[in-house]
DNA sequence: TTTATTTGACCGAC
DNA sequence: GTCGGTCAAATAAA
């Protein structure tokens, strides 16, 4: 990764642009994922769900052929002025030329995101560790229907060592999604909705350490339950005038403020 | 009782 | 010996 990024810094100005392609295909995926999220919550009917979502997969194998065509090979947008040097420090050791070997044995392609479920697939949580000077563990995820369809595909999701507010996740995947996902499983909400969305999520404690053990996550179902998972649990870490209303806003009008009760349901320990 | 997550142990690559 | 990735028993939640 260091090479990489000197090779992006001071390599021909095609490299450039391919790394600039990348970061600004991540970056779009990561706002449709967000888009994505909020259309579903607010028709659950999902209206327009679909094309959002051929749009997420579509970025996403854009990235993987542009990161498979050698000027590039991470999502672009992991040097965080803020915090470099940590940053280089945790990258060495990933960059070491073995654990390259090990990884290329399989097609993987990663991006960097806010919002580290937005592929609209459920992955079930199989493994967490501590990797070598990085802040944050990470954890490792393979299809939920691995056993029942043979979908081999993997991800592991891991937060930056910056300083980031909201927190940025690194996500790699490896191996194509064989498998014929029911996107409608956390939208096929009962009488009671808020329990899908509180309930959901994918961070243990240690990932996330804002969110409590309590409610550390169980099935990662979709990205907009984990949007709705930081925003009510992360909020103590953001200033007081940025609560809810606030962060909503950011992520989702430019207009104005928007009805949390008739997305969230009112109550429950908000 | 079933299903998903957590976490320590194990394995292969280096 | 160290490291990242995976397994599987223990645990928690529904």
């Amino acid at each position: 990764m260091v090479k990489m990024a000197k090779k992006i810094e001071g390599g021909p100005s095609t490299c450039h642009h391919h790394h600039m392609a990348i970061q600004e295909i991540n970056r779009a995926h990561e706002l449709m994922s967000q888009l994505h999220a909020v259309l579903l919550q607010l028709f659950p009917a999902q209206v327009g769900g679909d094309i959002l979502k051929e749009i997420l997969t579509l970025t996403s194998s854009a990235l993987s052929g542009l990161q498979s065509t050698g000027c590039g090979s991470s999502g672009g947008s992991d040097d965080d002025p803020r915090c470099g040097s940590d940053k280089r420090k945790s990258l060495q050791r990933s960059d070491r030329p073995g654990d390259h070997k090990r990884r290329r044995k399989q097609e993987t392609w990663s991006i960097v995101t806010t919002v580290p479920y937005g592929d609209g697939y459920q992955w079930r949580k199989y493994g967490q560790k501590m990797i070598n000077n990085a802040k944050y563990p990470r954890s490792y995820y393979k299809c939920t229907y691995r056993e029942g369809q043979g979908c081999l595909a993997k991800k592991t999701v891991q937060q930056e060592d910056s300083c980031a507010d909201p927190p940025r996740f690194k996500v790699e995947y490896s191996m194509q999604h064989t498998c014929k996902t029911i996107d409608a499983v956390p939208f096929v909400m009962d009488s009671t909705p808020k329990e899908a969305s509180l309930h959901s999520g994918g961070f243990s404690s240690e990932q996330h350490p804002c969110l409590p053990s309590a409610t550390a996550g169980n099935l990662i179902q979709d990205e907009s339950l984990w949007v709705y998972d930081q925003m009510q649990e992360c909020l103590p870490l953001v200033p007081e005038p940025l609560g809810k209303m606030d962060m909503a806003s950011s992520i989702l009008s430019p207009t104005g403020p928007w009805d949390w009760d008739l997305l969230m349901g009112d109550d429950d320990g908000w």
